[in-house]
DNA sequence: ATAGCGATTGACT
DNA sequence: GTCAATCGCTATA
């Protein structure tokens, strides 16, 4: 783990918001597991799905309004020869283009969950100077067939239009 | 104490 | 296209 460092471009979301998003863990108050949604935007939240894949979330808004982005996909940048090994994949854009995926290359379990992602320290998310001349494409979320119509209705996932290493529910051109 | 299930993936037909 | 994996969280008692 130390002097590993992974690093990518995220280029797939999905935001999880408030009460009335009844896709979002946090829609019926805190739990043990979403507890650190309830807190000011700026910690990671990582939680296990089906048993098997971690996924991993940045807080955002206020302590009164639970709310999350879910990291979904990203081109790898640093650290790719270890994110291969540690997927068992060779081929780059099978290696971090899915929520599940994304963790297992990078190493991330829920024992990262609570820490804080504003201190360039453990995980963290920085802002390119220049933002690329990039089209953003939206859509409904993806694996909520749980949530009721009005949150399955919402586009609510963000993705670069066209981009190589997004998930398989993207358009890739 | 325990049933039911999931913000997914990979293997297989 | 179908389906198993796998275990912690949530709800109910």
């Amino acid at each position: 783990m130390a002097g590993i460092r992974y690093s990518g471009i995220i280029v797939e979301t999905e935001a999880y918001r408030g009460f009335n998003d009844t896709a979002c863990h946090a829609h019926k108050g805190p739990t043990t597991r979403c507890e650190v949604m309830f807190r000011e935007g700026g910690f990671v939240y990582v939680y296990l799905t089906y048993g098997v894949h971690n996924m991993l979330n940045l807080v955002t808004e206020k302590s009164t309004f639970p709310a999350a982005v879910l990291i979904r996909a990203v081109e790898p940048v640093d650290g790719v020869e270890k994110m291969a090994v540690n997927r068992n994949v060779k081929n780059v854009e099978q290696l971090t283009s899915g929520p599940g995926k994304l963790t297992k290359a990078f190493d991330i379990d829920r024992n990262l969950s609570g820490i804080v992602a504003t201190r360039g320290e453990h995980v963290w998310v920085e802002i390119p100077k220049e933002m690329p001349n990039m089209k953003i494409g939206s859509s409904e979320r993806i694996g909520i067939d749980y949530a009721n119509e009005d949150a399955r209705s919402w586009k609510w996932r963000y993705f670069i239009y066209g981009n190589r290493f997004v998930s398989k529910y993207c358009p890739k051109k």
